[in-house]
DNA sequence: TCCCTTAACTTGATTCATTCCAGATTCGCA
DNA sequence: TGCGAATCTGGAATGAATCAAGTTAAGGGA
């Protein structure tokens, strides 16, 4: 809604449209969000929005750079508007909620592989696994204690390599 | 087919089935195949088995620890025997070609976040992409040179970060 | 200010990977 | 050898994402 995000659009020669604006505010207010769930609360403010209308401004937006996709096992694709700082993903495997975690080495690639089998690597993703605060706390006391919040998508993601 | 797949399937207290050991043969043959992959290469030897069985024993496989499963962006899930060593892998962004990179820093989690946000992190997963060695040299030459043999699931995935 | 081109949107159907279900078959231990 | 559970078959269902064709409206030029 703020003029920031028409002014984003129009940077990237974008048409500034309806479904558009609606879409990158959510998602700046959201991040994380699938496209369902963007979806879900575009139609709140612009009940008349595609699902159709949805995908194709996610992957616009995603093609000129505004928007970065991530894809975590056992999820649907997501959005966030944190672009450009090259930073990773920590995820609970119990409830699904994502933290951003910035790269402690710097730009793409920040990692380099031990043997590069001739690769030319331009980006090390790195999604790091485990318990969020506050499932790891349910999981350490006695009692189940008061869920939080969940997330719109609970993960079953496999089990880590030990 | 080799006795060690018989043995490492009773070692994980599974019936020895001819659909398990041609789905555990086939993987160990060809690793990083996608669940189509393997039904078609099962089907070779193995006519007769359902798409449904292979999807149950790869399931199965992978529950008790004898497969891998990944899931990179913008591809069907894939499998691999080399389980429990804690290693990575490199993707080709033209081709899709995966090849293994083994962890430099050791067992899992082989990193640790800059700031964990309160998470118990177990795992950290690297996915480097980037241009394999033929698809970087085609690109650099001004002829398209012979195409190699293009893997069964050729990547689109997105436009690395900056 | 109005018009026109074309990008963007709507509707509806389709693909693809994967899972669910119910019934038939097979395996392995007693 | 035979029983019961584990496994497999075939078909249908689900969920995410894409394709196709026709309609709407953004925004530059007259």
């Amino acid at each position: 809604m703020s003029p920031d995000v028409e002014h984003a659009l129009r940077g990237a020669a974008l048409r500034v449209t309806r479904p558009r604006l609606a879409v990158l505010s959510t998602v700046q207010d959201h991040p994380h969000s699938s496209s369902d769930t963007v979806l879900r609360r575009v139609r709140q403010e612009l009940p008349g929005v595609s699902h159709q209308a949805v995908y194709d401004v996610l992957r616009a937006l995603t093609t000129v750079g505004l928007l970065r996709r991530i894809e975590p096992s056992g999820s649907p694709a997501l959005y966030e508007t944190r672009v450009g700082d090259n930073h990773h993903h920590a995820i609970c495997r119990t409830c699904g909620e994502i933290a951003d975690v910035d790269c402690a080495i710097g730009a793409a690639p920040c990692l380099t592989p031990a043997q590069d089998h001739g690769y030319a690597i331009d980006e090390s993703e790195v999604t790091y696994w485990g318990l969020c605060a506050i499932c790891s706390a349910a999981r350490s006391s006695p009692h189940p204690p008061t869920k939080h919040p969940s997330r719109t998508t609970p993960q079953t993601p496999r089990k880590g390599t030990p």
